[in-house]
DNA sequence: TATGAATGAGGCTTCATTCAT
DNA sequence: AATGAATGAAGCCTCATTCAT
């Protein structure tokens, strides 16, 4: 019925509406100080209108970490699926570009969820929920591993475990981001997120690319 | 007066032993899950005992995190004094091993650290408190400076801003923690810190070692 | 709008109705003793409804104040409005009517408004609260002066500062109460606050009235 | 036996001891802000040692209450036994002068004493003390309608009823301690009780004070 | 007698959630 | 579907009082 359908996209918009609104409250505020009413009003909504679109707080608070790993799957695909276009040295750089990216689409909810590890929280969710959550998240570490594995296939990098590898490149990026984050807080200065992050992937890099052969000399070093 | 001195060990004592419950508590629910009567059972103590000792929850919370700061800070401490006696592959081996010491001292208080950023909890906490934070997270930052900074002048490191190396050192092992401690959620599996994290910082010190001078040829490789 | 004018003054009847109920649970309790679910039970709302109209207890508290003040100003100035239909010994007479009338009003927050001033309740209120409550304390000073002033310049009153008067004339007022009050209390009988007023102001203006013209030998003058 | 006696007496002293720091505590913070810790504080006592000399806190406070009392009383039992050697004119001054010394005496105290009104607060209180309390109220009424007694008999003042004097006189004094007090907060001034008060019972006396005979003219005035 | 650490009841307040309109 | 007033459970914290030393 196209009527249906109208309906169901119209609800769908409405869901977005208020994730939008969510974002923004709880980026602001983090997940405890940030109240339904404070959302509700940010949506131009009534409180009561959030439960008609999500069965509780958590399980909108979650949804959003959802929306984050969908963009970050996203992105991840495309990199794939467009990897033969890219040089090889284009590769992690893409990469990088992704995951910062995906800190930019929203910084504080890529932080708050690394709690959405509190079992009390998780035992909130519904079940469909929870599973998204867990097939996106290994979706993700399953692609960010494939860059790796034609990396090592074809030669360019040392060989490492591509899991490992794909962990350490995603462990770089969120533990630039904390440390950024809590210099931020104690030096009361602004971060550099950007070129931290740029350093540490050339480092990350440089380790685990092959060293070109002997006869072509490293370029001085 | 021996008797004054013995009260005040008996009050650290207590102290010590809030501290514990509070940590057993905050790590299985986490900041905002666990209340002040869920620490005080746990210490089989009374709510008000326990603002007797802490001036409230932030501050209790804090406190545990101002213990691993102050561990971190002992073990690097620890490895600057002691930097002769190690040989100079050693030392990033000994400051990654500090930290995933660090880690063992508390794991989850460890991450829950990462979280004390929220300016509101920051407000609530006594002037003492907040600058023994500072303090001590800016004496870790400048003792793994040492590190990189002794590394680059007598030529080990490719040249770098130790500040910076410093960073990403710290970045990639809160970041291995947080992977780590994700994928453990997402795969309900046991995590393997210590593996993933090896690698890790083999990759970055392989990143950042200056190369063998070219008439040792580099290895045919 | 209609709609909006319904809910506003549904609104004002809900706040009305709260502050019936604390008015009693005041009077009966005293500030101190009295609780929000006390006063919460007697309006037949939940606790946290009381929160929807009144920013906190002290502003409850106060807004009950307010009251009497509002009461005790329109009563003032429906005073000074009519001045000059009132004969002259009729004035201090209606004054002292004014202030029964304030009292029987609402006698206990009478009393209990004398206590307003601790300054730690203050820092609760609202500043527009606050603003108000000086302002018609102001502005009640300031009218009841005005009838003093009058009074002294048609001659009728010995020449004496007005404000001085109108200070005396509240102190007797509050000073009567509080004297009957306590009298009530040790002597567990009615109070006769009306008769004790009477006699009080009766003094009181036989005190400040200029003695008649000597040509009707009041004595000498 | 000597030893009871000195036993006795040091135990007086150190209920002395406590009352004074009690009475500081209770006039900066009020019955309710003031804490037993706070008081004990003052006292350089423990808190336990408080409930070694009052039952409880509502007794320690009306103990208070009663001391001014008996202040009260002692002045006023001074006057009248003096009487003779005052002038006619003399007796209203020395009574103001004896409300002013208690006002003096205990400022806050003096208008905390008008709330120990509260029954609950009187359920708390030993029988004995609430005894105590009544009797010396009593006394004071009776002593301060003494001296109208006088002054009516021998035809200084216009017939009124003694008791009734004795009343305006009291409440002429306290409604001037809460009138300054409420002007002070008003205005965020000093106040000026001593003139407000001399002003007042000049105004009070003027009213009750029979005039001279007509063929002595009251003086051109 | 004095201590002061410990208690624990109870107050104020917040806020996720519901439900009558 | 949308509202938003009302709910009431639950949290943090205070402080009068007790009791073992």
């Amino acid at each position: 019925m196209g009527i249906q359908e109208r309906k169901k996209r119209e609800r769908e918009r409405r869901r977005q509406q208020i994730m939008v609104a969510a974002k923004r409250v709880f980026s602001e505020k983090g997940l405890n100080k940030a109240t339904m009413e404070d959302i509700a009003k940010e949506a131009e909504l009534s409180p009561g209108t959030l439960y008609l679109y999500f069965k509780n707080k958590d399980e909108l608070f979650s949804s959003l970490s959802l929306r984050i790993l969908q963009y970050l799957n996203i992105r991840l695909e495309h990199i794939i699926s467009s990897e033969r276009e890219l040089k090889e040295g284009e590769r992690i750089t893409a990469l990088k570009e992704a995951m910062y990216d995906v800190y930019e689409f929203d910084p504080v909810m890529l932080i708050n969820m690394f709690h959405l590890q509190s079992s009390e929280t998780l035992k909130n969710l519904s079940p469909q929920l929870l599973k998204n959550i867990r097939d996106l998240s290994q979706s993700s570490i399953r692609a960010t591993a494939k860059l790796f594995t034609d990396g090592i296939e074809n030669g360019t990098f040392v060989d490492e475990h591509p899991i490992a590898l794909a962990g350490i490149a995603w462990a770089l990026f969120s533990g630039v981001v904390l440390w950024e984050e809590s210099k931020r807080i104690i030096d009361e200065e602004k971060n550099y997120l950007k070129e931290t992050l740029d350093v540490a992937f050339e480092i990350f890099e440089r380790g685990i690319r092959r060293r070109p052969p002997p006869d072509e000399p490293s370029g001085g070093e």
